[in-house]
DNA sequence: TAAATAGTGTCTATAAGACATTATCCA
DNA sequence: TGGATAATGTCTTATAGACACTATTTA
């Protein structure tokens, strides 16, 4: 710890006693996704108290200090926005945190952002704490209708889980226990925004090892449209994938992201 | 950005007024790395204060409340510990935040964690600040002689920094404006810990659309031990790099890393 | 029966890795 | 002159993507 200057006196005291620090509230915040009807939703709340009232926000509340760490309150948190007592297989990891200054006009207000993929949701209970909770699609939404910088952070969110669906098996957090091939072309296709090769997709799935295992089960049915019955897999116990699923080619020459390249804010 | 609606101030003012609750403290700590005679250095500060009087840490402190984000209270602080009033070609980026409640015998301390990537940098200036901080090889640095959860916060930003490398040109903020293939590859080795094949690294690189831009000029001398002078390179616009520079694989079937997947704290 | 789809086969261009070769420079 | 090294070339194997094809199921 550096040594204190005279002018420095609070922070010098501050060193040894955090209290004494002027303080920074700290939230945690979901961005949590779902596939729904094939397209992927995000679940947003309607603000019913200033600042940003009656705006779109992700949901988020204060940490309980001394109490929980910041992905304990994200889930607490998300369960109490979707009115479900227990989250059945939701996938929670830490995205980043937010912090400037003034990007809550009451205080300084950290925020630990956090992602949430899980299957298919009900929507929020109606009556409840949830009841300002809805699924929106993530293509027709305006960000610019979100309240504090939460269109940053949902922008960070996606290209994040776009990017770990190359590398990791993240894409099954978005489906049931046990599910087919196709289905996991769906999600890919969703997130990544773009069709897929069925066959070769088929193919190059199944040889990634640790990435799927057979269930022995095929679906009831066929498609809808016809089609023979596809075989169902469950998460096999890799949690990289080597080879890596790489998205098609966005261009000849892609040199400048939309965004930062880890998905995380940072300064030059 | 809206402005709040002056509503009823107390109202919610009451229900976000810090001394209605329990205070949590905010700290921006840094992994800052860089290469010292070839081999991966992290710049560590011996504790003052209790708690964890004497044992090594990252450098790191309280953010200043409404004055910074966490990314500038991560470079003052090391600026301040490295005794650099500037900081020369310093990459910096969010690792991830931990805060856990217990983490801190003091109070709920949220950690803000960055990754720092520089160039050889000097020693600490002795009689200054920085008298307590200094570079330490990390591979034959002990990990339980860190404060805190600062071991797991360095193993998580070793992570990332490998797996970065594969993916984004950051290998160059280790390096000088300008370098060499052979340099940019002693650093590849260096981050990853096993050598590479030097003809097809040379290849490999210069292939990646973006990534290296030849300067025209060669070095003054050849190797220390003989061979030609080499051609220098500057960074190219490249934010990504498309294809990766994929790691030798590290086994026949690796489906469990040491750490979290992404390099942050992750809950099931 | 027609259409759609799961899953597999085949071919080609590209890339990765092992290895060899040449040219250049230091001691 | 010998040894080390930058840079390039060659060869083999693995992979990605385009496309074709068969089998199965629904409407």
């Amino acid at each position: 710890m550096p040594t204190p200057e005279p002018a420095d006196e609070r922070a010098w005291l501050a060193a040894y006693d955090p209290r004494a620090f002027p303080p920074i509230a700290v939230t945690a915040d979901v961005v949590a996704l779902t596939l729904r009807a094939g397209a992927l939703h995000v679940l947003l709340v309607e603000r019913g108290a200033p600042p940003y009232r009656g705006r779109l926000a992700l949901p988020g509340g204060f940490l309980r200090a001394g109490q929980e760490d910041p992905a304990a309150a994200a889930a607490r948190e998300l369960a109490e926005e979707t009115g479900l007592a227990e989250l059945p297989r939701v996938h929670l990891q830490q995205l980043g945190s937010y912090g400037a200054p003034d990007r809550d006009p009451r205080m300084h207000v950290l925020s630990v952002a956090h992602l949430a993929f899980a299957p298919d949701l009900p929507d929020p209970q109606a009556g409840t704490d949830a009841a300002a909770a809805a699924w929106h699609p993530v293509d027709t939404l305006d960000p610019g209708t979100l309240a504090f910088d939460h269109a940053r952070i949902l922008a960070d969110a996606l290209d994040r889980a776009r990017a770990e669906l190359e590398n990791t098996p993240l894409a099954t957090a978005f489906l049931p226990a046990d599910f087919t091939v196709p289905e996991l072309r769906a999600v890919y296709e969703a997130v990544w925004g773009e069709p897929l090769h069925p066959g070769n997709f088929h193919r190059k799935v199944l040889s990634v090892p640790g990435f799927l295992e057979p269930t022995g089960a095929t679906t009831e049915r066929g498609g809808t449209r016809g089609g023979p019955r596809a075989r169902r897999y469950r998460p096999g116990p890799a949690t990289r994938l080597h080879p890596p699923l790489l998205r098609p080619a966005p261009g000849p020459a892609r040199t400048t992201p939309p965004t930062a390249p880890t998905g995380l804010p940072s300064t030059p």
